[in-house]
DNA sequence: CTGAAAGCGCTTACAG
DNA sequence: CTGAAAGCGCTTACAG
């Protein structure tokens, strides 16, 4: 008789009542997800990974875009903690009082793209890696002037990619020249100022190739900088982007990149969220155990333009 | 007294039990959103525009990613119809049996970026109107003789455009000559061999523009042929794409681009459905009032390359 | 106008 | 092992 109940209800589709379920569990089975930016190929990767892990565990996400300004975060915080179980909080800025406000939430939390405080979760990718491919490939090709163009130490990544440059540099047995190293923030208009700063050093000081570690759009106006001052990539001047993206292959030279494992990344945090809400004892700093890659593409060469 | 609880409530940040409420009232207030990808550009800002409509309604949306796979979006509709209040199914895809899942699940539905049958309420974007943009763009530059790449007409929006880019042609005074209208996928290769076929046409009998109406990935697959057959762009070849991107400024050639309105679409369809319902009747067929733009950048030119 | 009760569709502890 | 009851936190119709 109970048989036949469970094949009558699988007859008709029956589909549990999620939200009275939820009230009589005393849970939401929801998780809130905060991004910066529901259109950036990175954060879309994340977001798209922690979808899918939530789904597979019966959960359901609920997305808030924040644009990283930290008055939205908070707001968007308080809207979601009281109606989820947990939340993933994706940026890499540090800065700012949201981390403050999603602790006094008191909602299960994991960071991801950046790390909190010595007891708070995160995941993180390991960017460290993602330097170490790229300064050696350059290194590898001959180039003993590598620059850097860096995020604002606001950025968590930001922080740990500008020491990985310089572990890297010692480790490559190069010398580290701190003119070598340039701030811009991530967009086309501040990466091309700073190719700028470079190529304005004196003749011979300049680099032969730089590392963008700033992400993408950064460093695509070093490249646009590099074209509106006649200098040829790769054969004047190599670059290495740190990100990868579908159209990468495209751009004026089509450009080396570091390649992130951004969906298991999202899938991960909450892969973590769930245990944790469940009362498992989680990590606190997670690294994705993928490697980044380094996708070879026109925009290195050794210096001087001999093919590599 | 009433004032003084109100108060006590609002100091004490009470926020009212939205799992509770939601059972209570027989409704969920929650939206689902099937989107094809939550990577592309043009989907990120149609998801990011319906979840912001659906917060300031105070409705919370589920997103679901489906590839365009006709199998996950009729799995995904069945997982999402028993916990939402209505669903908005993006995707330009008029085959498969996704709308027939959709009817039958008797859950109130916007569609977006596609028609459906007569009374199937829709948002699409003014697509008409972003061709004759173009196509007028090109015939003022001196062109005789324009392309069009188009995809597959499975695609309701490619329907649409090639539509619109006959009666662009006529509207100029051109001939249509089908040899120039070629059919590619919406990637980067498909669009390199669509291109490839465009040049192969005689001498003389070839294109001295191309309008790319089947997305940006498809354009800077054309651009690439176009670049390794040597011809300069605008001055040998000018083209236009569909579907701005933020890295249109950095391209092989920056490439001019019909910009949609793709936040306000989402933002559109997710409206409308709150107002269904709500019981409200709703408009079958909704296009967005926003004009779309033609973004100018560096791809095209009148032919023979003098300066425009 | 105010206050107590019933009910939304589940789950879970409890009595039979 | 089975079945009836209580309760999750709201809303809404109803009695006082």
């Amino acid at each position: 008789t109970r048989a036949r109940i469970r094949a009558a209800a699988e007859r008709l589709g029956y589909q549990p009542n999620h939200v009275a379920r939820g009230l009589s569990l005393g849970r939401t089975l929801t998780l809130g997800v905060l991004i910066p930016s529901l259109t950036s190929p990175a954060y879309g990767a994340m977001i798209s990974g922690a979808n899918r892990a939530a789904w597979e565990a019966d959960y359901v996400v609920l997305f808030a875009d924040t644009g990283d300004d930290d008055q939205r975060m908070r707001l968007q915080l308080t809207r979601l903690s009281h109606r989820v179980d947990g939340i993933v909080m994706a940026s890499a800025r540090r800065d700012g009082q949201a981390l403050e406000t999603l602790t006094r939430a008191r909602v299960p939390f994991v960071l991801l793209n950046r790390r909190g405080g010595p007891t708070d979760p995160c995941v993180i990718g390991d960017d460290e890696a993602g330097v170490h491919l790229a300064v050696a490939h350059l290194a590898a090709l001959g180039h003993q002037r590598i620059a850097l163009i860096t995020a604002p130490d606001v950025l968590d990544t930001a922080v740990r990619r500008r020491a990985a440059y310089l572990e890297a540099l010692a480790t490559a047995g190069l010398a580290h020249d701190p003119r070598l190293v340039v701030v811009a923030s991530p967009d086309p208009t501040s990466g091309a100022a700073a190719m700028r700063a470079l190529l304005d050093l004196p003749a011979g000081q300049r680099p032969t190739a730089v590392f963008c570690g700033a992400g993408l759009a950064t460093a695509l106006g070093a490249l646009h900088t590099l074209r509106l001052r006649g200098l040829r990539v790769p054969a004047e001047c190599s670059i290495v982007g740190f990100d990868d993206a579908p159209l990468a292959d495209y751009l004026l030279a089509p450009l080396t990149t570091v390649r992130m494992p951004h969906a298991r990344m999202g899938a991960r945090a909450v892969e973590l969220l769930l245990a944790r809400i469940q009362g498992h004892p989680i990590p606190c700093e997670t690294r994705i155990p993928d490697p980044p890659q380094l996708v070879l593409r026109a925009s290195t060469a050794p210096p001087g333009g001999a093919e590599p």
